[in-house]
DNA sequence: TTTATATATCCATTAATTAGATATAATGTT
DNA sequence: AACATTATATCTAATTAATGGATATATAAA
């Protein structure tokens, strides 16, 4: 009845917050990542990762129905986040707030 | 001239989001990380990473100087974050917010 | 002496990242 | 037809990080 695992690599945390607010394909990830001053990581990190991140569940993918000119080159698979991907990323925030704050109940002293 | 890289494993991550408002010592820091809910780290792995982030100059240790009477055992290792390290803190969190907004120049359609 | 607290290192295994290469597919351009 | 571009996808080898377990040392209280 435990939680599953919502932990995140580092490359896994930057994917799934590229697609928090909106559905992208592969390539545009990478080019979210680029501009945002983030290290960039390759395609060949980012395909395997897009799968890990589907298997479990945090995200969702589909084929794009685009028509053939809105741009040249090979089909674009789309990627969304899912409700338990938003809790992923919340999770490790709330994480990251609640390390801050804590307080030892007895203080030394 | 580029910034030096700010960048963070996991642990790392939360070691110095725990030292974000308090000065701490180490084994206090895993208190602070496993009553927050995060996946418990060892000593074996705090020690090494805290050496990391203060080799850095993420983080800067003192070695404590309370009484004795204060607290039974051995002498207490304070470590407190450093302006870079809080910055390390932002930088990622602004990547994490740009990833998430950005929306590319010419968009497809 | 024993127990509890605390810092610190070492080893072996496992997991993750990285760079580079290759493959396939779809489309527009020459 | 040939080529370039875009795009998804996998494979390998090397490096780096995380993990569990063990050990060591130091301090102070019971």
């Amino acid at each position: 009845m435990s939680e599953p695992d919502l932990r995140l690599t580092p490359n896994q945390e930057v994917i799934l917050a590229a697609l928090r607010l909106h559905r992208r394909y592969g390539l545009e990830i990478l080019a979210a990542i680029e501009k945002s001053g983030g290290k960039q990581i390759g395609f060949n990190s980012l395909y395997p990762n897009l799968k890990k991140l589907e298997k479990k569940g945090l995200i969702q993918s589909e084929w794009g129905d685009e028509p053939p000119e809105s741009h040249s080159g090979a089909r674009r698979k789309y990627y969304r986040i899912t409700a338990i991907g938003t809790r992923a990323l919340e999770v490790k925030q709330q994480l990251l707030a609640g390390v801050a704050a804590w307080i030892p109940e007895t203080e030394g002293v």
